[in-house]
DNA sequence: CAATAAAGGTTAATCGATTGACAAATTTAA
DNA sequence: TTAAATTTGTCAATCGATTAACCTTTATTG
């Protein structure tokens, strides 16, 4: 802008007024014609750092996820981006993989970053690392999994009732060994999505056949899944409470000769790409992108001047696949 | 840090040099402690927006894709972000969605955000982009699609090559009807891909059956396939160019009552999750890993001091899959 | 003992914008 | 004609760090 000003013989301050677009009644057309040109001539580009630094905002936000290779996360992220570029942010996507100290690591740089807001999948025992982004001011939605003790903004669904819908729909069409597959970290979503499970084969007096299995987050999930392997293969159907377990699931599916004669699949949340594989699949939808709209108008308000935190529930839908092969 | 001298009752400086960990031999170990003491009782976080504005480097870099849902494009910007990780920058992800305008407007936000680096993956008419980036001083690292005319790091693969060499194999397997399905956007890589398929086809003497079928990337997909359908049935096999062009034809494949029984699927670029679904599918695996490496190495070696830009060329594998249903 | 070095800190300029307060020139109103 | 208002800019403090240059003490050395 010095050289702008230099080159023209007017001051900074008239420069940075013009090309902020608060010029209005304040420098005349012709002078303000002179410095846009001028800044262009010169391919002149705001420095955003000493723009952000002096206003006091950065026009960054940031969104954690706990698994970017999760399709869901993936969406999610993809969406509260193409919002954030509308009211002109840029996002920061971080992976945590699950783990609290990445997680409140990254939390910490965000916060130097001076990011305008966080949106959220908080790790197990992220707790801690989500009050300190709150007592930095920073605004902060969290989404997935609820973090209790801690009082933010949430979006997600209801996973208990998803699951069990699910479940009962999958019972009452007559399967009667389903056994459930899920990760073995301990979050929110997935005890909910068990727990739905299990309520549900009691209902249809089946509490003899649940039938549950834990498989590692990263490393040596094949082994788990190996020691699975028998009861699995006899189940009539399989809930996975999770993509992630899903897809690991199905890395493995080839060593066994494919997925068993009549046996169905049932799965939370959307694994479309696979669907035409498989004689019977079944998933539980989430509406990512409306969770993401809201994710992003959440933290909107909160920067906007704060409102009261709340929590909001999704609906899912339970889509049906149709055997091609 | 002025809250911290003053309650110390020394000045900013000291302050700063110990936390920014320069204060060998310049003060006294007690000091030291004192400072990171109070720093860590007063919930102290550096404003890293005032340092990098200081020092002139925001720790910041950028990765423009075309299609972040494009699951090559999303490793790729996974593992650059674990290495960027390691040498302490965050990552900027952002989807230019094939659009000229996106890519060059979003290039001059990230100038303005003073980005210490871009990797990006050009759009087809990005040149004039790519060109400020470089006259801003930003270094540059252009990956996947070769950019004519400008004079950038460039980690790609041989896409004639490996297209040809999938095809030859599947010629010499037998099959003789062999389709191409591609983008209607015109980019290197796809040019080329296309010019590796029609040479296989001329050397097994089949110019007759030279079939090609352009879609379009956004909207009207489903009526490009519409009309592609009866060809395509026909078809032996079908090499689709990209992983973009496969999973639209995917949501498709339902409507048509599944791959024709003996059908070949040829794709370019990991379709792992497909592949228990359809009896014969293979395709052209790209090292995204090792490219997503060396993409950030190059921008590092450029961050930390020019080097001549150059090309690498990365080796591909032909993956085929087994029936399983 | 004087000269020099080392240790421990401080001063003040700087990065590149923004913006409230002020000022000169010109116009309008009474 | 004179006071008030408008137009068109400028001044200078500020955001929160970093760092070269400088200044005191205190220790070391020949």
């Amino acid at each position: 802008m010095q050289d702008i000003a230099r080159r023209l013989n007017i001051s900074r301050s008239t420069v940075s007024l013009v090309l902020s677009g608060k010029s209005d009644g304040r420098v005349s057309e012709a002078l303000k014609k002179k410095v846009m040109e001028t800044a262009r001539e010169m391919d002149y580009h705001l420095n955003e750092l000493a723009r952000s630094l002096r206003v006091g905002s950065s026009k960054l936000i940031s969104v954690i996820v706990t698994d970017i290779s999760n399709e869901f996360f993936g969406q999610m992220t993809f969406h509260i981006q193409e919002e954030a570029k509308k009211a002109g942010y840029l996002v920061l996507t971080i992976n945590s993989n699950e783990s609290d100290e990445e997680f409140e690591q990254m939390s910490r740089i965000l916060i130097s970053k001076q990011v305008d807001g966080i949106i959220a999948v908080p790790t197990p025992g992220g707790a801690d690392a989500l009050r300190m982004i709150q007592d930095q001011g920073v605004p902060l939605v969290t989404v997935d999994r609820l973090c209790e003790g801690v009082d933010a903004d949430y979006v997600g669904v209801d996973n208990y009732d998803a699951s069990k819908q699910a479940m009962t729909d999958l019972l009452k069409e007559g399967f009667r060994k389903v056994s459930l597959v899920r990760l073995d970290i301990d979050i929110p979503p997935l005890e909910a999505r068990q727990k739905g499970y299990e309520d549900a084969m009691r209902e249809f007096g089946l509490d003899q056949d649940i039938d549950i299995h834990r498989i590692r987050f990263g490393e040596g999930y094949v082994d788990d899944f190996v020691r699975s392997e028998k009861r699995l293969l006899k189940a009539d159907a399989i809930f996975f409470t999770s993509y992630r377990v899903f897809t690991q699931a199905m890395t493995l599916v080839t060593r066994v000769g494919g997925v068993p004669k009549g046996q169905c699949l049932l799965c939370f949340d959307n694994v479309l790409p696979y669907m035409n594989g498989i004689s019977d699949i079944r998933f539980v939808e989430q509406p990512v992108e409306n969770m993401a709209r809201k994710s992003f108008e959440l933290l909107l308000a909160q920067i906007q001047g704060g409102h009261d935190a709340g929590r909001y529930i999704f609906p899912t839908r339970c889509i049906t696949g149709k055997r091609l092969i």
